[in-house]
DNA sequence: GTCCGTTCTCAGCGACTTCCCAGGTTCAGG
DNA sequence: CCTGAACCTGGGAAGTCGCTGAGAACGGAC
């Protein structure tokens, strides 16, 4: 499976990797399902524990974004549920950022994993596809991706430039990741910030040129430059013009 | 798909791309609408959020231009009530520059987008091509536009002129977009400021001769000519007459 | 609590873009 | 050739955009 971007082609459903979101705030389960849709994956949403044992028949996922918080059964037991009746589904929780840390924390060794809330499209997408890799419906490729000498590992969250180690922080780490999944386009300051900053930032968009000036230094001091401002339109990665 | 121009032959509906554009206000829907439809796209309007709602079932549309203020239901709440009848519709929001900050962000990652008020007619239409290509509408070839050896990537906001990049500046690029997408015909001023130019431009047709007097010089140095004024008519983008 | 790394805001400034104007040039018609 | 209209283009004012340093706010580790 090929990744897509804003703007790539939409991929056909047939043997789509299907995913379950389960979340009781319509709003989330919405935004949530509308990117994984757009990644070309078969999406399906329910808001309920119950509803997830029953849809888990029909739909056949091949994975569950779960949030921990739901009305009726909470994730953790929807989990337990489903493996006694001896399905293995690797399942990517979504959790609020305060309690329950350690409980979840656990799950990283099952090749499920989880994320807090509020999150990122960007994370929750690199973090689906890394659960994916790991239960072997991903693409063949490791999670690694490159661009001229600039290269990135997403599952040790290592980066090179020229072959040397960056050290980068997780924010910085994600806007970098996004320009590569994206490389030559030129995305604006409002789609970076929906895309890599948390979906409930309430900021001004101007926080990105911050961070192009962070990762321009760690990442770019070298020549060729590779991080570019289109002025009036945003940054592209790209090799200099001449 | 073939593009058609302002003035251009109409398409035949038969096969037509359908774009329902949603605005209370009459003027702004009526501009947009009979800018699509000189496009050659299968027009239909709306006025408000309850009208979508049906309309969406006779009209069947491709792709919905929906204004975010609307007396009933908010823009936002019709795209939730289309997605929970499992209809997945392109949306392209319009909102009022101020209003974009909190609400807007997050609609850009389905692959739908926004564009803010006042736009410019060529932003709208491109921004309109580039969401059904996304989703599968559009004409199969990438965001790329080539009149002889002048190029422009839409996506990577690039322009070439006998292989060698040029820069230009958004204004200067939307105006070159507007003469690639109407190759050999006569725009004139005051299309061209119509087209190019907000809609709330106050300003004189003659700032159209000052931008084609930035491009020439900045894309047409090199014979053979391109950009060509037609005395009392306007411009085109053609190879010289001998 | 304190410490420390990270995130975010803000303001200054330099550079760029937009737009208007005015003087010069070209062109069509007489 | 003359004249007026249309057009071209350099210059410059006003506003906008983007970069960056400084520091405040936040959160996790201890």
């Amino acid at each position: 499976m090929e990744r897509t971007v804003p703007g790539g082609p939409m991929e056909s459903v047939a043997d789509a990797v299907r995913v379950l979101v389960v979340d009781d705030e319509p709003a989330i389960a919405d935004l949530v399902g509308t990117a994984l849709r757009y990644e070309g994956f078969d999406v399906a949403t329910a808001g309920s524990g119950r509803d997830v044992l029953t849809m888990v028949e029909s739909f056949r996922p091949d994975l569950i974004v779960l949030d921990i918080m739901l009305p009726d059964l909470d994730g953790f037991e929807v989990q337990r549920r489903l493996s006694d009746r001896g399905r293995r589904i690797p399942v990517l929780f979504l959790t609020a950022r305060d309690a329950t840390e350690d409980k979840v924390r656990g799950l990283t060794i099952g090749g499920d994993d989880y994320v807090t809330k509020p999150f990122s499209l960007e994370e929750l997408i690199a973090r689906i596809r890394a659960v994916l890799r790991r239960a072997g419906h991903g693409e063949d490729a490791a999670g690694r991706l490159r661009f001229e000498d600039l290269e990135m590992d997403e599952d040790s969250h290592e980066v090179w430039r020229a072959g040397g180690p960056v050290e980068l922080t997780p924010t910085e780490f994600n806007l970098l990741r996004f320009m590569l999944v994206n490389p030559r386009r030129v995305l604006s300051k409002e789609q970076i910030l929906d895309h890599v900053w948390h979906y409930d930032f309430g900021g001004d968009p101007s926080i990105v040129e911050t961070y192009i000036s962070y990762l321009r230094k760690k990442v770019d001091g070298t020549e060729p430059h590779l991080i570019h401002t289109v002025r009036g339109v945003g940054y592209a990665l790209r090799l200099p013009k001449e």
